[in-house]
DNA sequence: AATGAATGAGTATTCATTCAT
DNA sequence: TATGAATGAATACTCATTCAT
């Protein structure tokens, strides 16, 4: 069953998030998934492929999705739009996740220097691209800096992502949602 | 002598920097220090507390000497000027102190949600105060949301030096100096 | 059917005699059988039981068929003849089989202690029979130490075998053939 | 101290001679040696390493020492005696030690290719020399197998080392002492 | 204070064996 | 009988920390 492999990232993700990779105990991670130690090496290659599954299973669908979909809608705003939505929904009914993602990613130096330095840098391309073709059609300002204020933008959204994900109350101090409009204004303001 | 903590917690940066806090060996901190292994003991209590010390021994001067500062000066303009330029000015000299500071620090479980987590509460609530002051002045906008739209600050310049910081080429992509120019730029429209 | 069992076997000495039987994996054992791990288990009790069975698969035939053969031949030089001929006749056409019996043997603690010693205890035995008749003919010397002489040619012979076995040009230095006419004849003089 | 690297090595050959090389622990060797399992790995690579130490400590000096020997040695029957005296004397005194020669050794699969099998070739290389400078001095036969005939003398040594060495009873069933009066008789028999 | 040899707790991973299908 | 996914006991090795010198 391919049902298995998603079952061992849930409880990996779980574990991860709750005790950092390198606190997560394999033993813990089977207990949580309901099987033996053994059986995870059955469909993962060791504990940094867990992480490594973890990541690309939401990033190979994501990039490709967002690139698709950045071609279809033309207004430059609604691009931007777009991208913060799919980005904070992803992490909005998950905030393991996204401990995982942003924080415990960073843990494994292979990964983060692969995967995560490459995650980066495609959404920082995406956004540039976002910005080029605003300043073409004449609706963003001429002298964006096409290096740093795509950074910016990342930045935001990575340290407000941060912040909602390591709060610990049970009910953050603000909702993704309400932070999506205002990085929207905010980016509005930047851009024109 | 107070000299051989400084030998040891550069080392120790070097070391964290270039190998992260896991991978990083007492060992080779020592080496790196000119001294025995035993010796790191006669002045750290353990690993995690070297990493602790150079937190530490930089936040610990930061935030008093930044909100000092922030009584000092009056316009938020100059505020937020000075506060983005004494934290860039902190890692341009020193990339590795950047990569411990903003990637191995979240590595301690203990350390993030102690130390780490409490810098950025002083760095948020040192930025609402400036947005504050300034709505109250009448210089910003009223309808600043004071959730978020420090973190947006925060983050930008997190995303911006971690970019920076991770940038293997000797030469990073931009200086922190332009860096700073367009933060300056960006947050103007931000809040006016 | 009973022919299964001999393709597990000979899949067994394949594996064991390229991997050594502790390197060997009872997986790798099944693909080469062109069955799965699971039916191993239904015709031998465990991975040891396969070296045991390759074992004894030759040796229960062995030496009962040397000892009566021993008693239908008269002549003692003919009979040594026939233990040379016969034993290495044995391994002369299966060099992973001569690896399996004189060196993978050796390495099950409990096997060799139980059979392999006996094993050896057997063929002494044997030798020693011949000599001892030999003697009482009056056709070999009187002065044979019979304790250390049979052990001489076990010996001999194994060492031959050992060398032939783990000669890892495709072709061997010397074949068995020449080393049974070189054993014979230095035989001849050591017992006369 | 130099003491605790062969401190080890005992222990290491008592806990081998007993369990085998693939039964023996590093706990159980740590503990004859009265250290702890961290010790070890200050002073050996890991396990396999303790067993090439054993028998390159005995055979780095061994094959040199007979080399030289043999030049100072004239006569050939004498070189045969000193061979079969210093390898028998070599392990009179420790039979754990000839187990653990003998048999774990080809446990070891690289160093069984590695270092064993280059031990034999040297021995036999010894032996060769010997017979052939007997056959030019013209007090041995002419047509001595030079393939063969060493192995067998090898093969006889090990035969009986390997029988006396496996003798569980206290005291075995004949002395080395008298093993080599026989070898060396039978040796005369052989070569003339 | 400085040393570095000794310590030993701690854990990912392997793989023979089982057993539900 | 045959399968092969699941099991989980078993262990070599690492490395932060200690402490006798």
């Amino acid at each position: 069953m391919d049902n298995k492999k998603e079952i061992i990232l849930k409880a990996a993700i779980k574990v991860f998030a709750s005790q950092g990779f390198f606190g997560a105990r394999t033993r813990e991670i089977a207990k949580a998934a309901n099987l033996s130690e053994g059986t995870i090496y059955n469909y993962f290659e060791n504990k940094e492929d867990l992480l490594k599954e973890i990541f690309e299973s939401i990033w190979k669908n994501l990039i490709p999705e967002l690139e698709s979909k950045m071609k279809m809608i033309k207004n430059p705003d609604d691009r931007v739009d777009h991208l913060l939505t799919t980005t904070l929904n992803l992490f909005d009914t998950n905030r393991e996740l996204a401990k995982v993602f942003l924080i415990e990613l960073k843990k494994s130096k292979t990964l983060m220097m692969d995967s995560g330095y490459r995650l980066i840098q495609d959404i920082v391309r995406l956004i540039r691209g976002v910005l080029v073709e605003g300043m073409e059609l004449g609706v963003y300002r001429k002298d964006l800096d096409l290096n740093i204020e795509p950074l910016i933008l990342y930045g935001s959204v990575e340290g407000i992502l941060t912040w909602w994900a390591l709060d610990d109350k049970e009910v953050p101090d603000f909702s993704l949602k309400q932070a999506k409009d205002v990085l929207m204004k905010g980016y509005f303001r930047l851009v024109r």
